[in-house]
DNA sequence: CGATCTTTTTAGAATAACTCCAAACTGTTG
DNA sequence: CAACAGTTTGGAGTTATTCTAAAAAGATCG
């Protein structure tokens, strides 16, 4: 039997595309497939126009920036913000923080489940928490 | 008896920049006035610029930018990065997290002190933790 | 299917936030 | 105050991202 990539390879990415209320057009299925279909990642802008030009797929930056943004609003993303001038987009988006890596910029997950932030301020005056966000910063050793 | 302001206006930043090893250049003694003369505060290089030209004193963009990476090395600022595209700065230096105001862009501190954040995981591989951000992502409701 | 309408995509220009550079200037030291 | 190292500066250069108007591609209808 073939492997799932190969029987079924827009399948799932159609779906969530379709659930998400976006139409399943060449580009962002393709941008999809690159995202979704290789585990949790954490790409900016230009790597994935990178991984599409070699993939063979022809994007424009627009688009990339389109799309990562409506995946974003769509939930199907999650913007980390870590880095002045640059943004990640992360495809993991369930209840999780980051490891910053100072010098190579590397990003890497770790599950909220394990810790814990206890005894949060109340928010400023007319406004509700919409997220936490837990940024653990290191360096090289 | 006249306010600290009038009295001393410059010696304590001039201190500041001393202990830092910052030679105290007119710029960076007004710069410096600028930000730390008035209690906690959260700036951007435009803000800054704005508030000096308004003050009377000449500095040039590339002169901010300077001076607030050195301030931010020296331990006399800290940078915040929560938005995408522009960096603040942050006259706080002391052990606090931000609550981010998303639309207005607006940086509170709270302390951190009263939270608690447990049983962080392991850094990754080779590498140690320089610092542990929370940023208490809210919408005004 | 083909006309039509709407949504997407696109190249390229435009913008925003920095960073770089070489020349001018300023604080410091002897 | 001479002389040098550290600073500042205007302006050009970069980088990441957004905008724009026109072309292309889906969707819908008859």
């Amino acid at each position: 039997m073939k492997p799932e990539s190969e029987t079924q390879p827009f399948a799932p990415v159609l779906d969530r595309l379709r659930a998400a209320g976006l139409r399943p057009t060449r580009q962002r299925l393709a941008l999809a497939r690159l995202l979704f279909d290789q585990g949790d990642r954490h790409v900016t802008a230009e790597q994935l126009l990178g991984e599409a030009s070699h993939a063979g797929v022809r994007v424009s930056m627009a688009t990339i920036y389109n799309t990562l943004h409506q995946f974003t609003h769509a939930g199907l993303l999650r913007e980390v913000v870590v880095d002045p001038g640059r943004s990640y987009f992360d495809t993991n988006v369930g209840d999780h923080h980051h490891f910053f890596v100072e010098g190579t910029s590397e990003l890497h997950d770790f599950d909220a489940a394990g810790i814990e932030v206890r005894h949060l301020p109340v928010p400023p005056d007319g406004t509700r928490i919409a997220r936490v966000d837990v940024i653990v910063r290191v360096k090289k050793d």
